[in-house]
DNA sequence: GATGAATGAGTATTCATTCAT
DNA sequence: GATGAATGAATACTCATTCAT
């Protein structure tokens, strides 16, 4: 009686479509959105025929491993904002810590075409949507407590997310690691009240390509 | 007309040489570095029998092009100095309006196949130390006015150019100049002393990968 | 009910195995003989692992479909000869009117292969001959009775019908019937005693290939 | 200063251009039109990326061979139109002997979809509708002459052609040799006026697809 | 020297067939 | 027995690089 066309989709297909997503993830992070699909079934240990029965052509499968991506990270900053007792400790350690976040913006930023790709599908956009939401009341509240300055609108605090989830220029692992947590206080320096006036008005959702 | 049989390169053969450049400069930026061979070539006014005589394969090419921007990039950097009255004002300029400087950053952090072939030229490492030394010289001196905060070195202020220079998410054009603008100056105003103190040390130069 | 372990098949098992052969009919002829088995298995409506326990391999299905095809032909061409009261007259009904001999020579020509398949098919073949000796003794009888030409034979007959089954190249499906009908009659006229004297020999059965 | 944006193409690309097309054209006739381009390129003697240097995909080369067979029929029908006497003879002569007749139609009805794309480019429906335009002036010469039956348009006799360009289910070649030349002679008697009134009426250019 | 033609290796995708559930 | 998931071989097409004109 469920009305679902694909029934509940056998247990060993779903592992396996499971292990392509996370195998894609983390490949398409490694290697950009232009790996080779042989590469990606491989390392998730199925054959190509099998990654292409889940997932028709590399669209469905960018589009797929973002949604998850994009799941994940609303998951996230629901907990998150639940966890931390105040908005400015909310946004902080989002900015700071979370490594769904990171994963999903480097997905979203990884191409201009797996950008486009990513945009254009309506559940992604749903999600983001709601993520935003949230993200706009933590702005607003971080404000009224008088810890982010005013000038910011939860589309900057997304334009400076995207920055610090590039991959740093390091010699090693450990000073990229240090990049990012230097770039991240001396952003979060930047972010609190008051600051110089910035130039042109808050960013929001909508300018957000 | 010296004698010596390679130098003076026939005139036509220099401007073929510099119609490449510019045009693969220009369509790395626009189209990542793997675009066809065939494409930077057409869109130089050669063809690519023509690309491969002056550049033998797509490294080499690359190369030039990095040193070219990185050359351009260090003349720039000297006439600012001695433009600008203070050391703060200079670092302030090229971080918020050299476009040399994105240029070289952004060829820089095409790819990491990009960075690696770029970070291992003899002929380009030079230059590079050189901008550095420069670099380093403006941030001692801009500690020493009291306007650029402590705690932070040359490595740093690569790193925070490192992210300015990646393109913005925006919806159109005008938005990405905004968030260009409104990001720079948030970062600015975290580099201003003093600041909270940031985690971990210094960056300098051998920081860079 | 027998004990005899192959013969009757399970009910529900002789109904998929005709539901398979009737979609694999109209499916062959509508897309040729390299649909995708999964089409013909869907259009069917059961999987492919059952298309493929009934017919372990493409041309097991295509000889069956021929088969079953051979067999509706058999049993036509004699109820039309027991119906019509000339011989002129069977030949002319089912050169025109017949519905199965035309999808069985449309399946028997669609393919270089499906031809080869189904001619090396013993009983195929054997339905063949049976209809062939029918044929050749219409023929015989229709020019005794002085209507078809003196110089035709089963071979030719076959020939022309072969031409007639194929797909007309027309605009819409009416002009397509009317093509059929108008090159039938035209045909039919050509065959007609006494006719100019064709070049070569009558051709019989033994001349198809 | 020809105005020509290809220029005259190089002698030896000429070459290769021809000797495709050639390959091509017999290789479509006798493997269909999805034969493997690697094995085209291979009869032509080339690389594949040389037949895709040429034509940029399967599609362009079928309408490039489609385009030079129908160029060819149209030169041997004005030839042999010159050449003989009446329009009869000259139908007759097309009919039963144009090789080039008779590869232009195979092509034109290798598959639906090697139809379709013939029939949607414009060049070649510009060169199939002179062609036409010759054929109807034949066809209503010879009714005048009184050997062409009356209730035949050029339609009917495209229709015919097409019928008689298909490959005989014969024994050997000898033998579809022979079932071609009969064939074609009984629809020649069928042919000749007056004949038995057919049904429908006189197809034209227009009622073919 | 310049040009653009030729080559062939690299990758995406499809589908026949096998096999676990 | 039925199902549909997994596999991998086959094939289209692209592009870096070489070489004849």
């Amino acid at each position: 009686m469920t009305a679902d066309s694909h029934a509940p989709i056998r247990a060993d297909a779903r592992r396996n479509r499971d292990q392509i997503l996370a195998a894609a993830k983390v490949v398409f992070q490694a290697q950009g959105p232009d790996v080779p699909m042989e590469e990606i079934a491989r390392s998730a240990g199925v054959g190509v025929g099998t990654l292409y029965r889940r997932f028709p052509d590399r669209e469905s499968l960018i589009r797929a491993v973002a949604q998850d991506s994009f799941e994940r990270v609303l998951a996230e900053v629901r907990s998150v904002a639940l966890e931390e007792p105040t908005a400015w400790a909310t946004i902080t350690r989002l900015l700071a810590h979370s490594r769904e976040l990171r994963v999903m913006l480097q997905l979203a930023l990884l191409s201009e075409r797996a950008h486009e790709i990513i945009t254009r599908d309506p559940a992604v956009r749903g999600i983001r949507d709601e993520i935003f939401g949230l993200l706009e009341d933590l702005v607003v509240a971080a404000q009224r407590e008088g810890s982010l300055r005013a000038d910011i609108g939860a589309g900057d605090i997304g334009v400076l997310l995207s920055l610090l989830v590039r991959t740093f220029p390091a010699a090693d692992a450990e000073v990229a690691g240090m990049m990012l947590h230097r770039a991240t206080a001396l952003i979060l320096d930047g972010l609190r009240a008051p600051g110089t006036p910035l130039p042109g008005r808050r960013l929001v959702q909508g300018d957000l390509g």
